[in-house]
DNA sequence: GATGAATGAGTCTTCATTCAT
DNA sequence: GATGAATGAAGACTCATTCAT
């Protein structure tokens, strides 16, 4: 158990410098000197950088799956937004309290490492697709507008992500407002619902 | 002008290669054997390494800013959403005749280096601002509800960014549907329009 | 005594891989896995990886130096010749027992270590020195030829540790045959006896 | 052609500290510095260290085997005792000449890497074949007695290389006179002819 | 005596950049 | 202007050995 928590030291150290700096700009040396360890005491624990890089990414990707959970219906389950909004929440509080780890999932992750990048894209697509489920759940059972849920999906994804790599930037005051706020743009839009039919006739063809 | 057309074919060459391998993996090496140029040209023509991936990085912001324009308003100017509908048009035509710049600053750009960094960031932001400020104007003028623009901008600038990075890995068959949906999903969400007043009272406090 | 013998079963699986792999190849973690003893175990018993070799290599030294006995005159002694065979029947008996520290001696101990490159060295100069005198007492008998001994001993060393090197690698159906073979050409080499005097005469000068 | 010599300059630098040092205890920094170039141009004519190391290997089991030329009859050509001492002149002149390289073949070669190995080996095993053909050849022409070839050809194999040994650590004084007793040694042995005869039939059995 | 986690000196290798021709 | 050989700083990784428990 002394051993689990050694590496879990020298992975926290490491968390913080990728953050910062970088896969690249991240030296053996950074995270040995931070942690205060030997050289070779680093692969005692950890087959390479790239190894050990891996293993935090793989940890925030386990995270964030663990806290985006379907939607599911029932007379026992919350209201279908409800549980959106859970998600919504559960997700930006892990980003608020590991913003390290989001840092380097949004910033350091994509382009140094084939697998890596298809990793992470598939990771995505797996939450995209969540979503569009989902959305096609909702035009079954009413709620959703006709639409290419596959589309919306992508801009609800990339619309949380905007917002997670802004508040892993700066924290917001209050992280409920943040979650009802990207609620409500992704339920109605921008646009003010009493002109919507008008919208939908003249603007939006 | 001789010199500027051989520097325009290294430029090229380089693209083509950052998209598809990033910035680190790219060595000078692969751009001087596919530039068919000799290591000392290539430091004739730009600084270093870091100097030719800067200028695809800003040419690729400059193509993108000069797409983007504000949303204009008076007698002579189309409708706004006709406006927002063609700046959304003419960056994505953009991204699919340039995938490689695209890759480029949505792969391989993020957190090599700070200044960098900063650069790409100002200019996210300086967009979120400028739909911000479009937003802003809507409630003024009638169109958009009241909400925190400034999360609603981030929302919209995301999915955009999510649509173009999808895009940018696998052409769309119909880019004007794809524009309207991104539209029509920005201005009234997925919500059935119906629902939305129930919604507001019930589940959107 | 329990000391004895577990550095012994240290020594024989070191003996084993060692001759596999040889000295630079063979690490510290291949021996204490085989032996299954710790790694501060091991410098319990052993100064170090290179006293662990010496002493393998002093061992097989040691071993050969037993077998290979100067050949005696007197009335109570066996024929020249038969001394000869039987020097020449034990060594290749013991090669054939221990063909890992014949491997370790013949193929992996030369060119790591300047002391054990001369130990070996002079190990084998010891014993063309024995030849030699060998063959100088052969001459003074009258039963040798006039030659330079210096150099037929090194030829009848070379041949012997040749045909050594290749019964380690392969095992001869017959080894008795095999001595008779190395003894009849070291005595009369390959030429045909009825041509010597001519090769002598004509060809030898 | 330029870029040649610097190669060949490299070579002759590392040939010299590899055949003194050995393969493992000669760094890339021992050469580089022997032969005042840069790290990087070290890299630049190399792969690697073993790359160079096996190119001089090649090397010298190339230029042997080119001095050994395979016993031809015919009218034009010469005695095949002849002959014999052509080759073993040939090879004695180039051990002395380039000792460096009879170094790295004899100490340093065996048991770094199973691939070398194998073609050093291998190399060994072509020539005691040629050895045995000519035996075996002898055979049917009447100069050579009957026994078994292929033991015999490992004993001369073993014999040449031995005295390569020696004389690759001290010059002998008389290459001429060192072949004429090889050659004496390998085709009449040590015993004194008039009591071969007697031999055969007491001792030998 | 036994253990195995920790050490850090030692090496190889890469690659952006320079500069003499 | 063009070339490409040369450079050397930088960085990853190994492994024999030690020592506190």
């Amino acid at each position: 158990m002394e051993k689990q928590a050694r590496r879990a030291q020298v992975l926290r150290h490491a968390k913080r410098i990728f953050a910062r700096k970088g896969y690249h700009r991240t030296n053996v040396a950074d995270i040995i000197s931070r942690a205060r360890i030997a050289r070779g005491t680093f692969y005692l624990y950890f087959e390479n950088k790239k190894d050990l890089f891996e293993e935090l990414l793989e940890q925030v990707l386990r995270e964030l799956a663990i806290r985006i959970q379907r939607i599911r219906l029932g007379p026992q389950e919350p209201e279908p937004a409800e549980q959106l909004r859970a998600n919504l929440r559960r997700v930006m509080c892990f980003v608020l309290n590991e913003r390290d780890l989001t840092n380097i999932l949004l910033s350091h992750a994509l382009g140094f490492d084939p697998d890596l990048d298809a990793r992470i894209q598939s990771f995505y697509d797996r939450v995209a697709a969540q979503i569009q489920r989902s959305l096609d759940l909702g035009i079954t059972m009413g709620f959703v507008r006709q639409c290419d849920t596959r589309t919306a999906a992508y801009c609800i994804l990339g619309g949380v992500k905007e917002i997670i790599g802004q508040i892993s930037r700066e924290a917001p005051p209050d992280i409920d407002a943040l979650v009802e706020e990207i609620l409500r743009f992704g339920l109605s839009g921008v646009a003010r619902p009493e002109l919507l039919q008008t919208l939908s006739a003249a603007v939006l063809g």
